[in-house]
DNA sequence: CTGAAAGCGCTTACAG
DNA sequence: CTGAAAGCGCTTACAG
């Protein structure tokens, strides 16, 4: 614990790269070119200053190098929730790829800045203008049509973004997405071969939620492949969370057994939270799954794996997705050409389907 | 889609405070007033700046500002994992702090930076040195004693950061952390309330995991005051993962069923991943939980409500967490006072512990 | 290969 | 109440 006779550090105050300057006997600009990797740098000279560099403990301040490059090194993920969800909980799903995003970043070498937003927040402004982050990534649920505008406005002020979510064809911007057509299939052809011909459907399926209208519409051609079809008398709407996915079940219920009289012998729930409610919803009517009633989700939160019985979902590449994400976000602020993109969509059974 | 006649905007060229400033016929400085909400500025120039403010769409940008005052308006968030822990896979507890955290940042009026770490890297220098953050939010689980030293580094170089985790007595920087002493005696007591006298403990118990430590003592303690005592025979160590768990049930059974022959009642398991890799070894061993064995957990994550049976676990209060941890270090970051703080924690029973 | 200088866009003490 | 000016800490074209 005994002080070497160093001069006593002045702390709080952080070393400029003036400071390194003199210490390294060199013009301040000669350290700039240093720590940019500039190749017009002597070896000894860049050896003298990458040691007082060390000394010092320097950083470069970030402020400053992105106020002069006019970049930031950050990017930053908006999230965006139902603002009629419940505070504290935020779709397992999006918690993932929200790890895998910050993962992505990482290894990119760009800083994320992470916000949850209200959809009827002023966040453009917020972001983008104030050059906070050179690009935006957009995740979350939410009426697409409502948002859409928002979307128009941000590509024709320039903002650099990429969306995550279904992808459409005439759509402001890139997006990043499931390939929930194929999904839907994979689900309607799964539970086609154990013999199903009336799936419920838990979820909007309108171009107001297009994944689900995709997830839907890909079930619906599996079972068309088959003889078979979806019926609007078993679609309920549901968002995305637990307790719109039981209730969605317990109309879904009401209708089976009030005046509409419609039988089922499986539900596709859009999302596994939905599915999760669902579940209940059915335990608490005395349904067993699978033996009534086959189950399958969307999603493969962690959660899916602990649901009694467990549930057969559909799982999306997430490390891809975060990957991706942040790839095409960046090539999109480089100014390099860039593209939406589908990733694919996998089948996991387990025991809710019954197979 | 007609374009109304209105001048062409030079797109891509963000607004400056001189933009501001000719528009309202004043000088650039009487626009930053303006915006700082400076209260010598008359009302009226007030006004004709606001509106060119709102014409032109513009906000302050970040980086000028940040490197004029010296301040970034922005917190970070680092996340250590363990090295080994599986790539896509987050502690979900973590993930629910990482969700209070964000909405206390943005109650706050700061952004957050997020970062996963790994515990070996070189994250004080990053962050904090960079001047890219004005604070730092310390959180993850990991070998307490193998980072301690970089607390102190962190309190010597005057770096502002409030850590979660154990609140212990002689700690460089300040805590804030869940009372896990007290959350261990309410399960040692729910457990000996039930008639469990022979209580498992999985998860390491040592100093260089004080907060297991403490949730080992505390149960211990409620057992004492009943006649009994936690066993070491009964104490298998485990860090975090599922399949630590798994791997430390395992065990447990192993010593029940060889030379060590030692009996248990009830398993208390350090974490609620913990619980779940051990739920599933139990399962494969034939153990019924609770028939056989009585089980409770730590945490209260999203998954805990789903295990088979649903999990009995102690809840830690995050949203006062995120709340308490952004505060704390809002004062230390503005220099005012501010303390370590324990939180109170719950028992949540479900059908694990056969109550 | 290196230094002196301009300038990124703000904020605020200073002088009126 | 307002403006002119200095300066936060960098990066890079320019001139040698």
């Amino acid at each position: 614990m005994s002080r070497p006779d160093t001069p006593a550090p002045r702390r709080r105050t952080k070393a400029t790269s003036i400071d390194i300057a003199h210490r390294a006997g060199v013009s301040q600009a000669t350290v700039s070119r240093v720590l940019r990797g500039s190749p017009l740098v002597n070896a000894e000279t860049r050896r003298r200053v990458e040691e007082a560099v060390r000394e010092l403990n320097y950083t470069v301040d970030r402020h400053a190098s992105s106020l002069r490059l006019q970049r930031s090194g950050t990017l930053a993920l908006l999230l965006f929730e139902d603002p009629t969800a419940d505070e504290s909980h935020i779709n397992p799903f999006f918690l993932s790829m929200l790890g895998s995003i910050t993962r992505a970043c990482a290894r990119a070498g760009q800083d994320l800045l992470v916000s949850f937003q209200q959809l009827s927040d002023d966040w453009h402004a917020d972001y983008a203008d104030s050059r906070k982050a050179d690009g935006l990534i957009l995740l979350g649920y939410g009426d697409y049509l409502s948002y859409r505008g928002r979307l128009d406005t941000l590509v024709e002020q320039g903002t650099r973004f990429v969306r995550w979510g279904a992808v459409l064809p005439d759509q402001p911007g890139l997006s990043i997405g499931c390939d929930n057509f194929h999904g839907g299939e994979l689900v309607g052809a799964h539970l086609a071969g154990l013999g199903c011909r009336r799936v419920a459907f838990l979820g909007d399926a309108s171009s107001h939620y297009p994944e689900f209208l995709d997830r839907y519409r890909g079930c619906d051609a599996a079972l068309r492949a088959v003889g078979g079809a979806m019926d609007p008398a078993l679609q309920v709407d549901a968002q995305s969370s637990e307790d719109d996915g039981y209730a969605a079940a317990r109309e879904l219920l009401a209708r089976r057994d009030g005046g509409g009289a419609v039988a089922f012998d499986a539900v596709f729930a859009a999302s596994d939270l939905i599915a999760i409610g669902a579940l209940r919803a059915f335990e608490e009517g005395g349904l067993d799954v699978p033996g009534d009633v086959r189950m399958v989700g969307f999603d493969d939160i962690p959660a899916a794996r602990f649901t009694h019985p467990a549930l057969t979902t559909v799982a999306q590449d997430t490390t891809s997705a975060g990957e991706l994400l942040v790839e095409t976000l960046l090539a999109l602020v480089d100014g390099q050409p860039a593209q939406s993109r589908m990733l694919p969509a996998q089948l996991v059974v387990r025991r809710s389907s019954g197979a």
